[in-house]
DNA sequence: TTGCTTTACGAAAACGTGGTAGTGTTGAAA
DNA sequence: TTTCAACACTACCACGTTTTCGTAAAGCAA
């Protein structure tokens, strides 16, 4: 019912100026202490805290950080989230969160939203939409204004920023490596579109394994799904050809739907097929059999993206103007969590 | 590099007064058309964009909505997030998301730090520590000071205020009927601690359910995990024995765990044993057997808390100083859905 | 008394915006 | 010529803070 008290009414009711009520609640010395007092204890029994809307638009600082993703009901981008919002508490940060829905224009939109002044920076990862059209002009924009930007997971070579991304391409390299370790010969890629930026450099990591081991790269054998829900026709097709004994999926998504395939088709896995998914998610782990993962700790990358941009925001503090461009790249590592899928 | 043009560079550079500036962007009929368009020609030129900040001081609106969750990396609560991101974006709303990691203090802290002016209203859901402390001040306090609050899905009687809900009881009420109707007599449930509120509530739904059809209602079927770590070996001693032969679990986690258990074990889900869970998601859908549920539509809470809020939001605006304190609690519907875990 | 320092406080600007009220010029009607 | 409206624009205030600068009063030495 009552609003929040301000210092103009601290200083009417004590009958002092607003100058006197703000140096006495920073305990200045050039307040004399009786009236330091007074105020203090005034504006402690009032509750009085600092108009944070009224201080950003002073110190030019929000405290405040964006986020733009593409889902939030998704396993990975939450833990990103989570991960950021660990450290942004630690320095006293609040988090916006936008979500693009993977399209082009909600993410230009959102991001036009935050950058006049409700942010300090932004964090995100790139729509497919986006990808796709491989327009970044509202990206560049922002930096241009000198807001810092830092971009994870789905990141492009356009635009010059911090990052932080795994290794896509050695982490499926990995991954594929592992599986032609315990024997298995003809092993299927399940991926999404190509535009993905993810999708293309695992791509590269599978067939690098393939071909170091001296293993055909077949075309055929890489499945690109834009749908989850058409991918069960293509997967039991080729499962009937008995075309592959393992599959690397991009996705857990997919892992979880061949597995089920497979055993529609009374295929066992790990026995008749293997599986390695990337993407440590909660579905690997309580599928039937726990699924073999590349995990991706997005927690980590929630860490390190918000540790770079914070630092970021704070150094433009100091040397101001005086922008240092050194961008960095910033690589997670990823390992593999062997589970049941895989022999 | 360049910093936001504000209307005082715009007028500098164009020689008239700051109000000529803002009145021309506002195409107000009191500037004549040949300045007005200068005006306009040359804000758009420099991507003029009013100052978010300078407008929240100005209007005392912020036009962003505050959410305080347990968790994030958290099927249901993301869903909800999701929800409520929509209708904020719809109405030029944005979020701010604090994760109060079910603890009182970061809870209380989170919404200290956005009370002071940040946002226009809160949507929370409380954290298990608030629930067993019992202590809600930090929420009263807010809503003393005239900002609206809308609680969901973890509420208490002991605030008034907006809240979004299902209705657990009769829910719970619904999936333990309908494995009595398959034919199951000694159904178990497992559930949490008791001080949070919407396990309490599933719990006497059980217990309805079973006295209204006539059947004992067993403490011993009762198993309450604190810790999802320590569930299996519980439940393995109970299946054991041979205990029951159905299994309502108050959420999803608890039910694959079951049946992972029970897999172990030799027995068949659902011939032996049939499974519920609470809360559809990402893993009902994907477990071996599927898992049937008790879908709690997270997204729809969210729309309805959102538009809740912003109604209210936007209703103080208007008759200010008029509070109309009555203060509804929607109850969103729920349905089973039926998957392979029961018969 | 004069001149100087110290103490204790106040006035005002700045951050960026938007609305209300006001000002001065022009042209036309009386 | 006077009066008044229309026009085109400016001045100023408010939002809540912090901070710089200014200054009145008091104290003290000469």
């Amino acid at each position: 019912m009552k609003r929040k008290i301000t210092l103009k009414q601290i200083a009417k009711e004590l009958d002092v100026s607003i100058s006197t009520v703000s140096k006495s609640l920073r305990n200045s010395l050039e307040i004399g202490e009786e009236t330091r007092l007074k105020v203090q204890a005034f504006a402690k029994f009032y509750n009085y805290k600092p108009n944070n809307i009224a201080l950003s638009l002073k110190n030019r600082k929000t405290k405040s950080i964006g986020i733009i993703i593409p889902e939030i009901v998704h396993y990975f981008f939450s833990t990103v989230i989570n991960g950021i919002e660990q450290v942004a508490n630690e320095y006293g940060y609040s988090v916006v969160i936008c979500v693009s829905d993977d399209s082009f224009d909600k993410e230009v939109l959102n991001m036009e939203m935050l950058a006049n002044g409700s942010i300090d920076g932004f964090i995100m990862s790139l729509s497919k939409e986006t990808q796709y059209k491989g327009d970044f002009h509202h990206i560049t924009e922002v930096i241009n204004q000198g807001m810092p930007v830092v971009m994870f997971d789905r990141v492009t070579n356009d635009i010059l920023c911090d990052k932080v991304i795994i290794d896509d391409k050695s982490a499926a390299y990995e991954a594929v490596q592992s599986l032609i370790d315990s024997g298995r010969k003809k092993i299927a890629l399940v991926t999404t579109v190509d535009y993905v930026s993810v999708g293309k450099l695992r791509t590269d990591g599978y067939e690098k394994a393939l071909l170091d081991n001296g293993l055909p790269f077949n075309e055929d054998l890489i499945i690109k799904i834009e749908d989850v829900d058409t991918c069960e026709i293509t997967i039991s097709e080729l499962l009937h050809a008995r075309a592959f004994d393992a599959v690397f999926a991009v996705n857990e998504l997919f892992a979880v739907t061949i597995i089920k395939t497979a055993n529609k088709m009374g295929l066992k896995v790990p026995e008749d097929i293997a599986v390695i998914a990337f993407t440590d998610g909660i579905i690997s782990k309580y599928s039937t059999p726990t699924i073999t993962t590349v995990s991706q700790s997005g927690e980590k990358m929630g860490n390190k993206a918000a540790k770079m941009l914070i630092e970021r925001i704070e150094a433009e503090e100091d040397d101001d103007e005086e922008h240092n461009e050194n961008y960095i790249t910033e690589v997670i590592e990823t390992h593999l969590i062997k589970r049941e899928s895989t022999d």
